[in-house]
DNA sequence: TAGCGATTGTGCAATTTAGCTAAACGGCAA
DNA sequence: TTGCCGTTTAGCTAAATTGCACAATCGCTA
């Protein structure tokens, strides 16, 4: 693979947890599966945006339909190790917050 | 913190590095501090294009500025933890390849 | 001071993304 | 079948992002 189309699928992944109501699903979904119903009450959008949303981090390997009961669809988190991210992300933001009050 | 907020100020992080050409700053930096010539280089874009690049992630509070020699500006990762980062994507990357595969 | 190399800021056009409304679809019960 | 519920898709507009050309700035040296 070249090196350019590494960072590019690297950057897919990113790219589909930039956005807060996809991190909330994630966060969400780390405590096992959930219907599509919850995520959207959850979330404070409308059915249409969030199932948008679950289709992003779906077609990004993110997250899977788990299994539907009825109508009802149930999503789980495909990959664990997303909660390290987020031990990262508060350091990053703290690091942020220390230069800020730097600047004073 | 209310909890949308908090949302917010993660996915702005996550965007900082919902890049290609981010992420190769990023990884080059992880070997230590390099001027901005170096990383246009590597990124093979313009400068100006590569300066702005440094501005999202220095305000994202990823990379800093760590010193000048001259006019020359050196760039440092700020925070370390970007590694593990790279090593979770990976695993995304194989679960997303797995599940193309098992659409076969 | 003039000029050069390194870096950053600005304005602009093209592309992408978010969320809304409306419509479509599948499963299920009356 | 008809109708309803849960979910997804399509079409649209507004806003954000990207990369480029160009101008401005900074440090150094002739």
């Amino acid at each position: 693979m070249k090196k350019r189309e590494l960072y590019e699928f690297r950057a897919r992944i990113f790219k589909a947890l930039a956005h807060p109501s996809r991190l909330m699903i994630v966060d969400a979904l780390q405590a096992g599966p959930k219907p599509v119903g919850e995520l959207v009450e959850l979330v404070g959008a409308q059915y249409a945006t969030v199932s948008r949303h679950l289709s992003v981090l779906r077609e990004a390997g993110i997250v899977a339909e788990d299994r539907k009961d009825g109508a009802t669809v149930f999503y789980r988190l495909e990959v664990q190790c997303i909660n390290g991210f987020f031990t990262c992300v508060t350091e990053v933001l703290a690091e942020r917050k220390k230069a800020l009050a730097a600047l004073r």
